[in-house]
DNA sequence: GCGAAACGAACATCAATGGTGTTTGAATGT
DNA sequence: ACATTCAAACACCATTGATGTTCGTTTCGC
């Protein structure tokens, strides 16, 4: 068992039981208490959970958005599938705003090197993207979230506002017919929209287990996003739904 | 002979003859003809030279400035030493904008983990600030140019003066009492002059090697900074003339 | 076209790095 | 007060990155 299959392993246990113990997971993975320790001080440093004495308490409220340690480790594969996806979209020579999170850092990896201008809302994103000549970077200002490393606030939604997109590219926590797009932080929803004010498409990108979810920002009606790329695993009937809303749905 | 020395060398000879020889660089360093090629391979991707057959040619013309891979190797030392008397000189609390370039970013890894509030011109400065959930990030927007990773034009000036700091801290090209501030680029310039007009105070960070030097782009006469932190080998009666100037210089 | 020089891909080698386990003495909670 | 937990220190191993060598290919000058 591995350090990431470690992870795994104290991360659901806190999900079932809100704390840990270090011999436990000591035996459960077959390592000494010493590394259990290391890497329980790397998570709290995360912000994943609180170190006590013999184990670890859960940090991450129920319902509400895990780290983002934590969500880069999902559905690594079919982000990276949908990105590639979205990326193809954007034709040479566009400008994008492109929005935070673990999708939308996969779609920056993407366009990194082909010749388009590119407003990311991350510090993650203005990285990746930069790296590159061919591109063109035009960072977004705003306060950055300790963690996430997403821009938000009136900086970042005056930056957006100044500058007219070709495209909106947006990870979503949640999108469905009945209520929409939605993020789990109000904050993020005004940014979101701002980049929608600012573009004249709209692409969202959410992998399948955002499908039919719904969060508490409202962001938008289904119906104003042109197109939504997701994964093949997505519910064919919510799939149908939003379809149904004059959403140009790709599944790759 | 390892491999910081080698660009030296390679860089030295460049600047001499404007080329120099892939044999040539085996002999003197005494490395393979292969770590030389390698050598080369990563100093073109950086922008420091052009790989011609059986040796390189430089891009960097005389007069303007290296780029910044070379310039972060020059008075390392005297540059940490500048940017921790910089850093002592933000008070706990405050706000401060943070240049681009080289000297700055030790600024940006001295005030990281303190409670301040930054505003850093350059990507790898918001980068190193933004790892620490004590200091407080407000990143700039504008365009990133490639290389320097630094943050210019109207979008960076707009988020400048969107905000007002305590302090600037200022990195120069050039400082004397004569001229004034100077920059090599003109955008950098203008960002300069919007980091001052938004601040009550401007600490100049230069080392020993920028005091009594002039180059193109003027940003304000040097009366108008308020404090200048260098290093104890600048010359005498330069810094005699910007005392005068009303300057307080400090040393380290 | 031909030959010599230069190139770069592939593999071997070595040092440096990061992760892991063990020991041991200090710190902590009951 | 005592057992448990912790963390610093060191040893160990796997992985990574830099370097050198070999060898087939490419390129330039003639």
């Amino acid at each position: 068992m591995d350090s990431a299959e470690r992870v795994d392993l104290v991360v659901a246990r806190l999900k079932d039981a809100g704390e840990v113990g270090v011999a436990e997971l000591a035996e459960a993975s077959g390592h000494s208490e010493m590394t259990i320790r290391r890497d329980l001080d790397r998570l709290e440093s995360q912000g994943v959970l609180r170190r006590v004495r013999g184990g670890a308490v859960s940090l991450v409220p129920r319902g509400q958005e895990p780290p983002y340690v934590l969500r880069e480790r999902q559905a690594v594969e079919a982000k990276r599938r949908i990105a590639a996806r979205v990326a193809a979209l954007v034709p040479t020579g566009a400008a994008v705003a492109l929005d935070s999170g673990t999708t939308a850092l996969e779609v920056a990896r993407e366009l990194a090197g082909r010749p388009v201008t590119v407003m990311p809302l991350s510090l993650q994103g203005a990285d990746v993207l930069a790296r590159s000549a061919e591109t063109t970077v035009l960072a977004a200002g705003g306060e950055v979230r300790p963690g996430e490393l997403n821009l938000h606030g009136p900086l970042a939604e005056a930056s957006l506002a100044a500058v007219r997109f070709d495209a909106a590219v947006l990870g979503c926590c949640g999108v469905s017919a009945g209520d929409g797009v939605t993020a789990h932080d109000l904050q993020d929803v005004a940014v979101k929209r701002a980049m929608m004010r600012s573009s004249q498409r709209t692409i969202a990108a959410a992998d399948s287990t955002k499908i039919g979810l719904v969060t508490m920002g409202h962001v938008c009606p289904v119906g104003e996003i042109d197109t939504l790329v997701t994964d093949a695993d997505a519910p064919e009937d919510a799939v149908a739904e939003i379809r149904a809303a004059g959403v140009d749905v790709v599944t790759v």
